[in-house]
Formats: C-alpha cells, sequence, structure tokens
DNA sequence: TATGAATGAGCGTTCATTCAT
DNA sequence: CATGAATGAACGCTCATTCAT
C-alpha cells in the first residue's frame, strides 16, 4: 500500500529503476516469461525488495503498459507541431534499429494489444488511450485539412482519422516484421498514401471506385 | 520422435482437435497462460496423450502459428480473385464480432508478432509468410493496377504493396482496439485511403507534398 | 475442483496418506510451521502431488480440523454407553502416553481453538461441534441423572453440561501441561468432582456455598 | 547482546511498548502469522529497532508467554484473598467480553499450550508455571478446607487442586468456544462442581460410585 | 491407444534479520 | 537512538512433461 505510494527521491528512483529493467525484460522475454528473479537481476537488486516499490508483477506489467501508452499518445501528439509525419516514421524506425531505449517498443506494444482483449484492466486503460489518440489525430487533421483548403466533417474527419490510426499501427507491426526495412521503401509507402488522406477531396471520382466493385 | 510425422488418417485428426483446442485456449488465455491441461481438456482427451501427437507445448504454438499464418496467406490470395478489399474487411469485423472461429484472430497475429523478435523460429516462419503476403499482393497490385491504366515499376509496386500491408495489420489492432467498430465509418476510412493506393498516379502533385515540408 | 471430490479408490487411499502425514506434521510443528514439503515427505510424495488431491494448504487444516473434532464428538458419544468416563479419561492418558496416533491430540485441539478465533470457517466448525457434544452430553446426564433418582429440569442438565465440558478441555490442556501424569492422581482428581455433578441434589445445603460467601 | 538485559528506564519502557504491541499482534494472528513488521507499527516504532531490545522474535514470544504465564498465577494467587472464585470467573468471562486488555488472553493461552508440546524452553516455561500454580492452588485448598473443618491429607489436596487447574483451563477454552455464555449458566455450572470440592468429604458415599459402574 | 498419477523445477511472494546512515 | 532499505532463504503453488498401467 505505501509501496505505490511513497514519494521519496530515492523511492522514485528505484521504481524508475525497477521499470526500465522491468522493461527491458519485458521487451525480451515477454510479460509472462519474465521472471521477477530477471527484472531483480537486470535491476541490481534482490527479488524481495522490488516488492517494497510494487504490490506484484502484475503492478509493474500495469505500469509499463500505462507508459508505453502515454510515451506513445506523446509520439501523436508531437506530430501536430510537426506536419512531416512520414519523416516521423521513418526516423522511427531508424532509432528502433539502433535499438534506442526510449522508443516505443513494437513488440511490446503487439503484446499489449493482445493483453487487452483479456485483462479488463489492460483493455480499459488501452481504450482510454486509443480514444485521446484518436481526439487528438482528428483535432490535428481538422486543423491541416483545412489549411490546405479541404472542408471536412464530422464523418470525413473520423473516416481519415481511423484510416491514419490503422496505418500507424500497421507500421508497429512493420517494425517487428521487418525490423531493417529500408528507409526509402518505407518513405515511398507513406508517400502513397498520406496526401491523399490529408488534402484530396473524398468526393474525387476515384474515391468511389471501391463502392463501384 | 515419430509424434510429429505419424500421418494415419487418425493421427490426422487427433492432431487437428488438439489444435483447434489449442488455438481456442490460446485466443482465450495467450500463448503463456494456456496450460497443457486446459488444451488437453479443451480436446476432450487427457494431457499426456498430446505428447504423442506434439513433441512439447512449443511445437503446438508453433503449429498454431503457421496455420494462422497460412490462413492469412490464403486470405491475402483471395483479395486477388475479388478486387472489393474493403468489403472484405468490413465482412471481416462482422465474423468476428459474432465469434465466427474461422476467422484469423487478430489477437493472436499480435502475440505471434510479438513471439517472433524473441524467438528465431518464430520469427523465421513470419517473415517467409510475410514476404510471401507481400509477393502475393505485389502481382495482385501488379495487375489491378495494369487493368485501371496504371503503369508502376516495381519500386512503385513495392511501395504500395507496403503501404497495403500497413493498413491490414493495422486493421488487426484495431479490431483488439476497437472490436464494435462502426462498420460504415471503416468502410469510410478505407474509401480514402484504397483508391489512390490502387489506381492514382503517384507522380500526382499531391504526392509530392510529404516530400516538400 | 475435482481434487476435492475425485472417489476412486486409490484418490482416497492417498487423500487418507496425505492428512495422516499432515496430521503428524502439525502435531510435531503447528498448522503454520509445517510446510507442504515437510507434509509431502511425510507422505512419501512430491509436494506438488497433494494438490491434486487438496485444494491448498489451508484445505489440508480444515479437513485435519474437521477430523480431530469429529473423533473428538464420536468419542463423547462413547460416553454414553459406557458410565465410567473417569476410566475413559485415565485410558486417554495412557495411549497418549504411549504415542498412539489414533487419539485425538491435545496440542492440535488446543491450536485449533486458538485459530477458531481468527478463521470464521474454523470458528464455526468448532462451534458447531461444540453443540453437538454440548447435545449429546445433556441427553447423557439427563439419562444417567434420571436412572440415579435425580430429577433435574433443563438449566440444572445444561449447568452440569457445562461443567462437564469444561472438565473435558482442561483435561487436554492438562495432557499438554503434564503428560506424565500420575493415573492415580488422575483418578483421584476426577473421583473429588464426578460423583457429586453426576448424582448429588443441587439443592443440598453444601450447594449453596459460594452463593453465600 | 546486551540487548535483552539493558536496564536504563527508557529501555524498559520500549521493551514493555514493543511486548504490549505483539501481544495485541500475536492475539490477533497467532505467534507465526504476526510479522515483525506488524509489530513494529503497533508498537509505533521501526522493526529495525525492535532488535535494540529484543534478540529475535522468538525473544519476544517467550517474553509474552512468560508475562501471560505470570499473570495467570497471579490471577490464582488473589484467588487466596478472596474465596468466591465462581463470582472471579464470571467476572473474567465479562471483562472478556468488554476486551479489556489486561486480561489473560484464553487465545494465546492456548497457543502457549500448543507451542510447550513443540519448543522444550516454553515447555520448560509452561512446567514450571504449572506447578507453582499447583502449589499456591494446594496451599489454598488446604485453609480453605481446614476452615470448612475439612481433614485433608496431601493425596486429597493434590487431587482436588488438580480438578480445580482442569477447571480453569477448561473455562480458557470455553471463552474461546463460546465467548458469548450467559454468566448465569456459568454461575450455576460453577455452584454444580465447587461446592463438594471445596467442602464435602471424599469419603462420602457418593464419591465412590465411579468405582462402581 | 489412452489415461492420469507423479515428478521436479521454477514461479511470485513474504518476512525475519542486518546494517549503513 | 532510530530508521528503513536491503537481503536471502524459505514459502505455497503451478505446470510441462514422463511413464506405468
Amino acid at each position: 500500500m505505501t509501496a505505490t505510494t511513497a514519494t521519496t527521491p530515492r523511492a522514485g528512483q528505484q521504481r524508475a529503476r525497477i521499470l526500465d529493467a522491468a522493461q527491458a525484460c519485458f521487451v525480451r522475454d515477454g510479460f509472462h516469461a519474465a521472471s521477477m528473479a530477471s527484472i531483480a537481476e537486470a535491476a541490481g537488486m534482490s527479488a524481495g525488495l522490488i516488492y517494497r516499490y510494487f504490490e506484484s508483477k502484475n503492478a509493474i506489467i500495469l505500469a509499463i503498459i500505462e507508459r508505453q501508452l502515454r510515451d506513445k499518445l506523446d509520439n501523436i501528439a508531437k506530430l501536430a507541431e510537426d506536419p512531416d509525419i512520414a519523416r516521423k516514421f521513418v526516423d522511427f524506425f531508424g532509432r528502433l534499429r539502433r535499438g534506442d531505449p526510449d522508443v516505443v517498443n513494437p513488440a511490446l506494444l503487439l503484446e499489449i494489444g493482445a493483453q487487452a482483449t483479456r485483462d479488463p484492466q489492460i483493455g480499459a486503460a488501452m481504450a482510454h488511450s486509443d480514444r485521446a489518440a484518436a481526439a487528438a489525430l482528428g483535432e490535428w487533421l481538422r486543423q491541416i485539412t483545412r489549411a490546405r483548403g479541404l472542408a471536412l466533417d464530422d464523418a470525413g474527419i473520423r473516416a481519415r482519422g481511423l484510416a491514419l490510426q490503422c496505418l500507424f499501427d500497421g507500421l508497429a507491426m512493420r517494425a517487428v516484421k521487418d525490423p531493417d526495412l529500408d528507409p526509402a521503401l518505407l518513405a515511398a509507402a507513406l508517400a502513397a498514401v498520406l496526401p491523399q488522406l490529408l488534402a484530396s477531396d473524398p468526393a474525387s471520382p476515384h474515391s468511389r471506385e471501391t463502392a463501384e466493385p
């Protein structure tokens, strides 16, 4: 009880140390297969000590999940300040390949998604994060499309936001399936979808093709 | 040893029964949390008997993974026969919500992706499946774009294929995050991306926007 | 679940084996200090196997408690068939000193009493056993006193039953405090209380002494 | 080493504080289940500090046990000054039900008895306390029976003393089994045994009944 | 072929105890 | 004198796997 609410600087540092170690273990082994002993070893402390700072292994998993979802939301928020999202994704792949620990880990994101279908608490956290992401993306889309002289109603914004979210999440899976993806190819792929999504008129002739099989 | 290579009809049936049971357990509990006992119970047999047909739990996981990847590949192959992929995805969501057991399970797909980063064997299987999917998609893209009067070089095909794969995988994550997604909204989102991807000229003015921030 | 309800002969034997081993460990170490490993060793099996027959250590403790309380109740029931309860108690001490495993263990009885104040389930089991014992003792008292020409109302029966129960329970504590108690001394002590309790008129002059300090 | 022998006033107060806290925890949780952390919290100090005043948790248990046995002995000594022991017991039940912390706790007494069969040190302490109690009771019995004109030899004194001890200890178990016992019923039960024990001639006709089944 | 009893290693967790501060 | 961070050895329990029947 006091464990999770301790707020001394020391406690905060220890909690951070544990979370960093846990994240490394979770990335390497998965939530379930990572043992408290391995986390303790990675954190350079005894297993028992972890319980002074976290109630249970599950609490650590949840903290990691919340941190990852928060980081992901931050990334989306930062898109608003920099409209060149294609370059953002290319950069993301580069940092991931270099093993940058601060990057949101795609394997973890996938596992979180899988767990969200089983653990209601995780599911709620993910749903909440997702709604926030959708709102942020929608607001950004409204601004950028208006700036480009495109008038979209709410439904149009939601549809394009959804498409963008699918694209983003799909890139996480891509990072897992092919971490050495050629940056130029990725850039080309993004160039093939993003422009229309951000600017073209959905009422143009092309857009009706799928509706006329 | 010979267990996994037994080829009598009986053995094949048993293996299928076990795999069906295992898949249900894996979807419900995850690879790690599903116990051999629960799989045996779901398969209506004793735990010991499973070892006559599979060397280990890991072998079952691998078989399930291969089956899921094969099913996914089949789905992609079927796209070639029916160009209305948007409707395919809407249908997919509908079947998923109705609990159709034959549909490729998104939660499993995510977990497979996560495991692929840890287990080289799974990683290889996934990479192989992914390359095959890319090839199939590429061939289909080449045909459909040519039919629409669009001449794309190899790089263009690869780029659009990659974009499509991201979109497909992103829909799996979407199914997990929001299984009750409004079909109309999904259709609109797909209508906003697919047409250009399948027909528009990548050299059009719009497509160069992201390259000129 | 099925563990506690398995009813094959084999399962019954195993359960009995575990209970016997557990009882020996509980007598030697106490409920809490006895480890599952020690019980397993005493039962000649692995610790994990115990869980096929009992849901938890607590379930074993409860089973032992219920068995002890049942045995104790049986002992009281047998008193009714043999009015020489003094000799019964002397015999009890003799068997206890000889280490007879079938005798209700006094140390265990004391620990059960202590636990009954903490665990509601144990408390309920003990209260139930105690009420049954009081009823049996009361019925026996009614018969024996009537046979001796003593007419006692309900209150009188209850009072003497209560006194008897205190005496019995006190003998358990005595067995713990002084297991080598001289049988002759015990017999004399019982001879000093039992006769009046079972036959004398409570309205006799002597009986009012404590009421007139 | 010197920890347990420190004799400054401060040290004495601290030790008392720890013992009071420990007793409350032991009553609530039992010797084994009470943790040093909970004792420290109840005592309003850190867990580490306790080790300045007691060598180990076991030393605390032993101190508590000795204190309880000493208190119990005091109670018996006080009987000598007030012959109305029946009222004493009724009072005891009343105080127990009101949660008076100064009363010897019956649950603790039972647990001490159980531990006495396992730990030789506790067994010795209990045996010593028991012998002292028997001696005090014997002396008191000698006086009270003589005052009532009853000449008892040593064997007679010992026998009645033993009977009394059983009765007392049985009341501890009674307090545990039925803490809400009706005071009137208890008084009646005591009235049914005590008078004969304290005054009647053991050679009277009734006393030979159990010897002639 | 099929069972399910049995094992043993490992899991998450607790806690008496120590010690640097 | 006093703290509470830290340890390490247990603990109760689970489960993939084996094997006699």
